[in-house]
RNA sequence: CGGGGCGUAGCGCAGCCUGGUAGCGCACCUGCCUUGGGCGCAGGGGGUCGGAGGUUCAAAUCCUCUCGCCCCGACCA
């Protein structure tokens, strides 16, 4: 294509909006602007790079045996109110009115859709497995859209949906598209992580998601950097750091102290002389309405998930002060647990064991030492704690890390939930129904491309991987007002095309630097500069990975790009 | 939904506190010039100051309401 005719708005400055470096580079390279919040037009740029993750992404899907679909983003109410995710989907979800008061919303996935195909045209365990993927736009209200691309309200998902006769045919369906991911992110020139996941509301048992590591990700995962373990921040387990110092010895009894002013661990701890992690933290929740108290070492956090996972609760909250001060007779910054009995107790098991800490005496400005768990206090223990740095690995001892993280990809197996209360029946080799289980893997086209460019930039823009790039190379010709240039830039544009390569031709009235930066920021693997070398039958291959340049002749330059995108 | 910030030319911003001519850089248009890293000179076009209401002789500026966007948190397949 030839660069004067394209529109690639690119901008000198950064827009002020924009935060994380890959919406800053789709931005002023003239990939996307915005429309709304969480909503953008994917400009000549980026859609060219979002077909070619498109087209990898089929590639693979119909490797492993995916058959494609295009399903419906307007559904009616009546599909997701079978499911039960009507309701369970909140705000999240989109929904509208027909003129005829009708109750529809826009799809945010399709397992409802996919079940009810299948229910109404599967008979036969013959028929499965069957492996069905889409590319299509999704909807999700987010309540806070952010990040450029990362985090949006409309965005290009490819989802897949896998129907088996039973877990082993699961496993199989589960493994295939595991490693179709792999293959799909490493086309696309991405690093990432895998790592074992939280299957959140989806229901189902095994889950994994590829996580790219960035600064601009929104999750956290737990890895072990000598290899092995990995895992969602949310759901991982590691052995906690010994507490900074040994407990009191002795069968002591509780002891009131005056703590005046001292609210939280750091003061109290400030306040002793002793670590946090020698102190109880004692936190009021609300679950499903009861209250629960959740105990932590000091210097521990609560993780959300494994509370809501132990007590097998689907709402819970922090109680309210005036709720604290009701059931504790005290505030917060002095509860403990020693004397409460009105409701139940949950610790987690790094408590176990621990002897004489330091806890909230229920009273204003007093604490107290010496409370030893399952002496002065009973409780259930369980994995409440969320890993922090410093941690190690359960198996290996190994110190453990926590990095930020972007969730490319995520795949589940999703069990019978939605077969199940579809009503999705096949019938087995021996003429007896049975329900299908199945699976569900998604990644978002949108993700891939941000995530390549977190991880690929430099001060001067994008550097795109080959496979994923809106063009393989530019022929810049330096002097435009230089016949002999331009004629060689536009014979070796010609070239380019006919070897397959994606090519563009900056036939730009620009001065040099300009097309040099520009073709720098949008992110263009390869340039051939076509310039005052020529006389001598030379071109030069810039690579912008690495930024090494090459010399080369004019006639060898095309085969010589080709070679080097190989 | 809680907290914070910002809406002035296409982009980046100043002006607002202390009311009185709407400004700067980049981009854009014309001409000349220049051609290996966002070149130079000259001329030029472009603004409901997010919107509504109010105070005032007079509002970008003060007050009230409202809409939008961004950031932090909550939330999140």
């Amino acid at each position: 294509m030839r660069w004067s005719k394209l529109f690639i708005p690119t901008l000198r400055e950064n827009p002020a909006e924009a935060e994380v470096p890959s919406h800053q580079l789709l931005l002023r390279a003239g990939y996307i602007r915005q429309l709304s919040a969480g909503i953008y037009n994917y400009l000549l740029l980026a859609q060219r790079s979002i077909h070619k993750i498109m087209q990898i992404t089929r590639e693979e899907m119909d490797a492993i045996g995916g058959q494609e679909m295009y399903l419906p983003a307007l559904n009616p109410a009546e599909l997701w109110q079978e499911s039960g995710r009507w309701d369970v989907m909140g705000d999240n979800m989109f929904r509208l009115k027909d003129r005829f008061q009708r109750d529809y919303c826009l799809g945010m996935t399709h397992e409802e859709v996919v079940t009810y195909i299948a229910r109404g045209e599967l008979r036969s365990y013959k028929q499965l497995p069957q492996i069905w993927y889409q590319i299509q736009t999704k909807f999700r209200d987010e309540p806070r859209p952010k990040s450029g691309l990362l985090r949006v309200r409309q965005f290009i998902m490819k989802d897949s949906y896998s129907f088996d006769i039973d877990p082993a045919g699961l496993d199989a369906s589960y493994q295939k598209h595991f490693s179709a991911y792999c293959k799909t992110f490493d086309r696309c020139g991405l690093k990432y992580t895998i790592v074992e996941a939280h299957s959140g509301a989806m229901g189902g048992s095994q889950s994994h998601e590829f996580m790219v590591a960035s600064e601009a990700g929104e999750d956290f995962i737990v890895v072990n950097p000598k290899g092995g373990y990995a895992a969602n921040l949310e759901k991982a387990v590691s052995r906690p750091a010994p507490p900074a110092s040994p407990d009191p010895d002795g069968d002591l009894s509780p002891e009131e102290f005056h703590t005046p002013g001292q609210k939280s661990i750091e003061q109290v701890s400030a306040f002793d002389g002793f670590p946090a992690a020698s102190h109880l933290k004692t936190l009021v929740m609300v679950a499903d309405e009861q209250p629960v108290l959740a105990l932590l070492r000091g210097d521990h956090q609560l993780s959300e998930t494994k509370f809501a996972e132990a007590l097998g609760v689907n709402h819970f909250r922090p109680a309210h002060p005036a709720e604290i001060y009701g059931w504790m007779g005290a505030e917060a910054g002095s509860l403990g647990p020693a004397g409460v009995t009105n409701m139940r107790i949950v610790a987690d098991k790094a408590l176990e064991g621990r002897r004489n800490m330091i806890a909230g005496a229920n009273k204003e400005d007093y604490h107290l030492r010496h409370v030893t768990p399952g002496e002065d206090f009973q409780a259930e223990f369980y994995d409440l704690r969320q890993v922090a740095a410093g941690d190690t690995d359960i198996s290996t001892g190994e110190p453990l890390e926590v990095i930020k993280a972007i969730e490319v990809g995520h795949i589940f197996k999703l069990g019978y939930k939605y077969s199940s209360a579809m009503g999705l029946r096949v019938l087995d080799e021996h003429g007896k129904e049975v329900t299908p289980i199945m699976g569900s893997y998604g990644f978002g086209m949108e993700r891939i491309l941000c995530a390549a460019i977190e991880l690929y930039h430099d001060a001067d823009g994008i550097i795109m991987p080959a496979s994923i790039a809106p063009f393989h190379v530019v022929l810049t010709p330096v002097n435009s007002n230089d016949a002999a240039q331009r004629e060689a830039a536009e014979k070796l544009y010609g070239e380019c095309r006919r070897l397959g390569l994606d090519a563009l031709l900056d036939d730009r009235d620009e001065r040099p630097g300009v097309k040099f930066k520009d073709a720098d920021l949008i992110g263009i693997p390869l340039r051939i500069t076509v310039g005052k070398k020529l006389a001598q039958g030379i071109v030069e291959l810039a690579i912008r990975k690495g930024r090494r340049l090459l010399d080369v002749p004019l006639a060898e330059a095309a085969a010589k790009a080709k070679q080097l995108l190989a």
